[in-house]
RNA sequence: CGGGGCGUAGCUCAGCCUGGUAGAGCGCCAGCUUUGGGAGCUGGAUGCCGGAGGUUCGAAUCCUCUCGCCCCGACCA
């Protein structure tokens, strides 16, 4: 390694020569850092652009999330980045924890598994097909069913080697007909999927049950009542599904359910993902809660004055589909009788960039995004009032380097502006917590720390404001 | 895929009907004055008027074609 290179990984100040340093030191965040909006990259738009008719499309446009490049394709700028990174993280820590194993497909798939499924004629024009300079047909995965069976089964042969679940999260193109609202119904999106693989019926079930409790405590995660309702099973195929439905006036599906969903805490739990989880599925899944796809006015248990019509918003979707894949696909393995047996598969999958924006649809005001603080793409917002007053520099300098230091995201906003331009700036993009620095609260020696949610505002000494946010 | 609408400055939009050579507000740049909820004044920069073809002495404006984007419906994580 070159003692250039590693002068920058050690962070020495500039304006220092380079003390010689053999050990590598990972470089801290720099109370200097690029999170001052002076230095950060977030375009503002303070009118509405016109193309975007919903409060997410037009929030994460103005608040600098996002830039559309074509219809229904987006660019994720820095502060959209984030959050996107946040929400991926959360579903990556749920799936984690209910035993699903993380892997990377490639966006570009083959044809030939898909003509090996017959997929490759039924999904029509919403399938982006290329082909290659060898004049190979190839796609853009839209699901990845056939491509995680074909690496099932080129390696796993034995009913000792399930159950299997495998995970990644990725990027699709599915060629909609009308993409709109923003990244709610983008062409490419991003997408956790997985894919189960049991031996039996049994263990397929206890798959799907896991994964449905998993999903449960992600959208809870996130500050999200998603409700669990029943639903077709689709192209994708099987017998036993669920959507994962967050209301929304904006939303796309048309839904109906008790009451009682409404009134119910956010849908969290502890989860024993060993035990036998028939009977708490069997519970949650009591309460009615079904999609417009299969809905029967005539067949529904809840009576009128109970049942609430409403739109949602999709943002999961768990299938048990059997043996659809793997028996045309021969995805077998030898069971204990060393006859061959075709596995049982489910698969499941969240839209997370679909998520970014049905949270903004949940949680938003006049004046902004309203973040939950699991999605936040900062967790403060500072605000020196007055870029060009010496106190108040040196104050919001100090408490941004402390709270970096802690771990504490920060993004300080130190540019030269009118304070009313900066408050508005906060609202909009969102941050749980905006802690403003002025020239009057210093005369006091304080500072006033206001929460995005519900706008509670409290001045105290500098020292608390750090110590509240987990910078002390 | 059916139906509708819109493309003019970074954003929101006027101008088009009735052709005469490009506008406003916000934003941006410079300066001064301001500063606790989108500040004021002065000066400045910015446009292949989506593209191609046509009509005309002359086209943002009229005609034809085309591309893009948005909305409603049918379809979808």
């Amino acid at each position: 390694m070159q003692a250039g290179r590693r002068t920058l990984e050690a962070g020495a100040p500039h304006g220092h020569p380079p003390r010689p340093c053999l050990k590598f030191r990972p470089l801290l965040r720099q109370p200097r850092g690029p999170m001052r909006l002076s230095a950060y990259f977030l375009p503002l738009l303070r009118e509405n652009p016109s193309e975007a008719q919903i409060v997410s499309h037009r929030l994460m446009l103005r608040a600098g999330m996002i830039r559309q490049s074509s219809a229904g394709i987006y660019s994720w700028l820095p502060l959209g980045l984030r959050v996107l990174k946040k929400v991926e993280r959360i579903v990556r820590e749920e799936q984690d924890a209910a035993g699903a194993l993380e892997l990377l497909m490639p966006t570009i798939q083959p044809a030939e598994l898909w003509q090996e499924s017959g997929r490759y004629e039924d999904y029509g024009k919403e399938m982006l097909r290329i082909t290659d300079r060898h004049e190979r047909a190839m796609l853009y995965g839209p699901t990845n069913e056939e491509l995680i069976t074909d690496i099932f089964r080129d390696s796993i042969k034995s009913y000792r080697d399930l159950p299997k679940n495998l995970y990644h999260i990725q990027w699709k193109f599915r060629d909609e007909v009308r993409p709109r609202f923003g990244v709610m119904r983008g062409r490419e999106f991003l997408m956790k999927d997985n894919y189960s693989f049991d031996l039996d019926v049994k263990g397929a079930k206890h798959s799907y049950f896991k994964m449905f409790f998993a999903y449960l405590r992600t959208f809870a995660r996130m500050g999200l009542r998603a409700i669990p309702m029943r639903a077709e099973t689709g192209p994708i195929g099987g017998d036993l599904s669920h959507e994962f439905i967050v209301l929304a006036e904006t939303g796309e599906s048309q839904v109906f359910c008790d009451r009682a969903w409404l009134e119910s805490e956010i849908l969290d739990m502890a989860v024993d993902y060993d035990s036998d989880l028939e009977p708490q599925f069997l519970r949650w899944t009591s309460l009615y809660a079904a999609t417009g796809d299969i809905h029967d006015a005539k067949a529904c248990p809840v009576p009128e004055d109970r049942l609430v019509t409403a739109r949602g918003i999709e943002v999961g979707q768990i299938f048990y589909f059997g043996t659809k894949y793997s028996a045309p696909m021969k995805a077998v393995v030898a069971g204990p009788d060393g006859e061959p047996v075709p596995v049982e598969m489910g698969s499941y999958g969240i839209g997370v960039s679909r998520l970014v924006g049905a949270i903004i649809e949940a949680s938003h005001d006049e004046a902004g995004i309203i973040w939950p603080e699991s999605v936040a793409p900062f967790k403060v917002g500072l605000v020196n009032l007055r870029a060009g007053d010496r106190r108040c520099v040196a104050a919001a300098d100090d408490l941004y380097a402390r709270l970096t230091r802690a771990g504490v995201e920060v993004l300080y906003d130190d540019r030269d502006d009118s304070p009313g331009a900066k408050f508005a700036a906060m609202d909009l993009i969102g941050l749980p917590y905006q802690l403003v620095v002025g020239p009057r609260g210093l005369d006091k020696g304080v500072v006033e720390l206001k929460k995005r949610a519900g706008g509670a505002r409290q001045e105290l000494s500098p020292e608390a404001a750090l110590t509240l946010l987990g910078g002390g």
